[in-house]
DNA sequence: TATGATATCCTTTTT
DNA sequence: GGATATCATA
């Protein structure tokens, strides 16, 4: 029967979708229906005859997810298939692995309802362990261990395997960090005892399971018989191998990504995974996605003309049927500031020009950190904007604590959760008690929570005891009459009763300070997302998806909690609105116009990613990906100078604006000319800041009148950014008339006229180092140059670090000293 | 033990 | 610059 699911579907998209059994590599640019061929894939085998139970289908983020089902949903023809579509396993990876953890936690030896630890927790938690062997936090910063581990867990390296491992060890010991290995062995246990998983243990774990309980394996292979993976190009090695153990009895994996979108190495991602699907599965069909249907020609051409420079790529060619389009513009402002009013006011206006919505533009950046500028003059220009921010719901203290609470009552061995809220509110328990009961809990092997449970019921000799005993009566009462109350009441009366019995709602109503309303705000809302859970479970029950007794319990609601992110927010007040985000969250999005901001050297590409070919290429993925975000109009901007801790810095336009091909480029100076390094007189000499040399070059301008500005007198930097960008700002945002664009003030042009140096000096020069030579660098240690590869402007040194192994480094950006 | 002052990190990206 | 952590003091 003809299916209507392929309608309108191109000849590769149909042949991917068409042919589900066997594996597939399904390679698909940028804008190229990847979801769409996804989507129609499970729904024509759902048509076809397949059982949706036997399907998992994974994806990255829960946003993904959500789509996929809503969009598989649409199209599955009747009613009845519409239902079996929810039996489809859908998810994020550390969703799905959370599902089959939960179920299969004993064997493992954890508790089935184990906690889930976030980054916060797992600091915490190496932190203790640090101060507890008595090393010092300096060598030993936690954050770095942290991630250490984290790198560790996502290549499968287990604590006994790391510590048997004698480069690792070698690795260690070079960076004078010879614990490192033992901290993460105690971390381990400790994350057990306390019966905690990490994110990257829920990747780990899972591969233990299904290493270690051939039966589990079994039955999910057999249970699994088409496995679907979106972004592939993203998975690290532990997904990789979970996919690759549950496909091998019936082999039907169909993996979809693209290499040139390879964006989150730093979480152990790895292009080679996709890169050699086809030697794992040499089977496998290959089906290239290369018609862009998102954006014009210029947009898809432009970036086709950048990854050109990286070296390895997967043999494509996207292009786009669509029309022409605009040419991609390119504006360099003086300052940060200026940038955004810059960026912000030709929004406004191609917005009104156009007669959009707010909502088709979004402005994209590389760090978090940039929104600020661009908040402010959306801000002051009235322009509706939303912006996605990491986790910052969940990175609110308040929050934090209301979740301790309602950790410890489900887990009670979670200590990190016991040392968060036992004094917090603020109840005279101090650091030397909590130390005290840990010491008790140590000597007795249980938990910080059994320790002062039990205790509170003995009559103890020891006064130290009595004391302790005195002091968290109350404490253990609350928690213990909270743990009833959360049997007999719902899910939401149990959340106001957490914040109303803890003290954390008087605590914060009784100070009337902007913040504590704004905590407030943030309790209310996640009593409302356990009311909204809630609702959503009787829906669910009502539609006959899930059972009469599964009832929606606090446990649930903990873990999709601690997976979820701001970015899977849902829409409260109109969605009109212009988006903020960096160029990691924009990924799989697209708006009409897209403006990515900060295309200087050293923010993008990042300054760490620099002098590394492997980052740098990622970089240049990365900034391939916020290009292609675009369907009808991209807008690069750049700053001569911005804000970087507390000082102005200078700052070169990126060479990725270099890389496109001029063609396509409309700027308003000459990119390539500006690539140069700038001129030294406007270096800082001695003891000198940014703003001090500016002064020092344009006295008199800034001498003259500090007056007519709101800024402080006494703040040089406030005076002087106020003098910029306040331009375009004084008309109300009222008046519909278009705005006149923001042109470079007097100053500026003064400015850039000085500043640019007169002399045009090519900068090929030959390469400082020779082939053989022995080198030193500061992060990788010692090794010998191999190989030296010329580039446009510097070289390419290929080197072999004695315990870094090979890397490829940029002979001028690397910090290479001669040996 | 609680508070305010000082030090220090940060700035890559996130499930 | 700003947030958070740690320290010194009452």
């Amino acid at each position: 029967m003809a299916s209507n699911i392929l309608e309108g579907l191109n000849e590769a998209q149909r042949e991917a979708v068409v042919n589900f059994d066997g594996p597939s590599l399904i390679i698909a640019g940028a804008g190229s229906g990847k979801t769409r061929v996804l989507t129609s894939r499970i729904a024509y085998m759902i048509e076809q005859g397949v059982d949706p139970k036997q399907i998992l289908a994974m994806t990255f983020t829960n946003k993904a997810a959500t789509e996929m089902r809503e969009r598989i949903q649409s199209m599955v023809p009747n009613k009845l298939s519409a239902s079996k579509a929810r039996e489809i396993w859908m998810g994020t990876f550390h969703s799905i692995f959370l599902r089959i953890l939960r179920n299969c936690a004993h064997i493992l030896e954890y508790p089935s309802n184990f906690t889930i630890y976030d980054t916060n927790d797992t600091k915490n938690l190496i932190k203790t362990i640090i101060k507890e062997r008595g090393l010092s936090e300096d060598k030993y910063k936690p954050g770095y261990i942290a991630s250490r581990i984290s790198v560790a867990k996502n290549s499968l390296v287990t604590p006994g395997a790391y510590i048997s491992n004698t480069a690792l060890a070698t690795e260690d010991r070079h960076r004078k960090m010879p614990e490192l290995g033992n901290i993460y062995v105690e971390y381990c246990r400790r994350c057990k005892q306390n019966g905690a998983m990490d994110f990257d243990d829920l990747l780990l774990q899972t591969n233990v399971l299904l290493r270690d309980a051939p039966e589990v394996l079994a039955r999910y292979q057999d249970r699994f018989k088409y496995i679907l993976v979106d972004e592939y190009q993203d998975t690290n090695v532990a997904q990789y191998t979970i996919v690759r153990r549950l496909s091998l009895l019936h082999n039907n994996v169909c993996v979809v990504g693209d290499d040139a979108q390879s964006i989150y190495s730093f979480r152990g991602a790895n292009v080679e995974l996709i890169l050699s699907f086809q030697r794992d599965y040499p089977d496998a069909k290959v089906y290239k996605l290369e018609q862009n249907y998102r954006s014009t020609q210029t947009i898809v051409e432009a970036a086709n003309s950048v990854i050109e420079h990286n070296s390895r790529r997967m043999k494509k060619r996207c292009f786009s049927a669509g029309e022409r389009g605009d040419k991609i513009r390119i504006f360099k402002a003086y300052t940060d500031r200026e940038e955004a009013d810059m960026v912000v006011g030709d929004l406004r206006d191609r917005v009104r020009e156009g007669g959009d919505e707010w909502s088709e533009a979004a402005i994209l950046y590389r760090t978090n950190n940039q929104s600020q500028a661009l908040e402010d003059v959306l801000r002051r220009k009235g322009i509706p904007y939303r912006i996605y921010k990491g986790n910052s719901f969940y990175d609110h203290k308040e929050v934090r604590d209301m979740l301790g609470y309602i950790r410890l009552i489900i887990n009670p061995r979670d200590d990190e959760a016991f040392k968060r809220i036992i004094n917090t509110p603020a109840r005279g328990i101090g650091d030397t008690t909590v130390e005290r009961i840990a010491q008790i809990a140590k000597a007795r092997g249980c938990s910080m929570w059994d320790a002062v449970d039990t205790l509170v019921d003995a009559t103890p000799a020891d006064a130290v005891e009595r004391a302790i005993i005195r002091k968290v009566t109350d404490f253990v009462a609350l928690i213990r009459s909270l743990s009833l109350s959360r049997e007999v009441v719902g899910l939401y009366d149990f959340g106001m009763e957490v914040a109303s019995r803890s003290g954390l709602l008087t605590f914060y109503r009784t100070q009337n300070t902007p913040e504590a309303t704004s905590a407030l705000d943030n309790i209310e809302e996640l009593l409302n997302s356990l009311q909204l859970f809630n609702e959503q479970c009787e829906a669910e029950i009502r539609a006959g998806e899930r059972e009469q007794f599964e009832k929606a319990t606090i446990e649930e609601w903990l873990g999709s909690i601690m997976l979820a992110t701001d970015m899977d927010a849902t829409e409260e007040d109109g969605n009109n609105k212009v988006t903020l985000m960096t160029v990691h969250s924009a990924k799989g999005l697209e708006y009409k116009y897209i403006y990515i901001v900060g295309c200087e050297e050293n923010l993008f590409p990042s300054q760490q990613a620099m002098e590394q070919m492997e980052e740098l290429e990622e970089e240049r993925r990365l900034f391939y990906v916020a290009l292609t975000r675009a369907k009808q109009l991209a807008t690069l901007s750049c700053a001569e100078m911005r804000f970087k801790w507390g000082n102005m810095e200078f700052s070169r336009p990126s060479r990725f604006l270099s890389e496109i091909d001029p063609q396509y480029v409309e700027a308003d100076f000459d990119v390539r000319r500006e690539q140069r390094p700038r001129n030294n007189d406007l270096t800082p000499r001695e003891g000198e800041s940014a703003i001090d040399v500016l002064r020092r070059r344009f006295d008199v301008r800034y001498q003259q009148k500090p007056a007519a500005q709101k800024s402080q007198p006494t703040d040089g930097g406030a005076g002087f950014r106020s003098r910029f960008g306040e331009h375009s700002s004084q008309s109300s945002h009222h008046t519909p008339k278009p705005q006149p664009k923001p042109q470079p003030t007097v100053n500026t042009a003064n400015m850039r006229r000085i500043e640019r140096p007169a002399s045009g000096i090519t900068t090929t020069s030959p390469c400082a180092f020779a082939e053989g030579e022995r080198v030193e660098h500061p992060r990788f240690g010692r090794g010998t140059i191999l190989r030296i590869e010329p580039m446009a402007t510097d070289h390419k040194l290929v080197i072999d670090f004695a315990d870094f192994g090979e890397k490829t480094l940029i002979a001028r950006l690397a910090k290479l000293t001669k040996l």
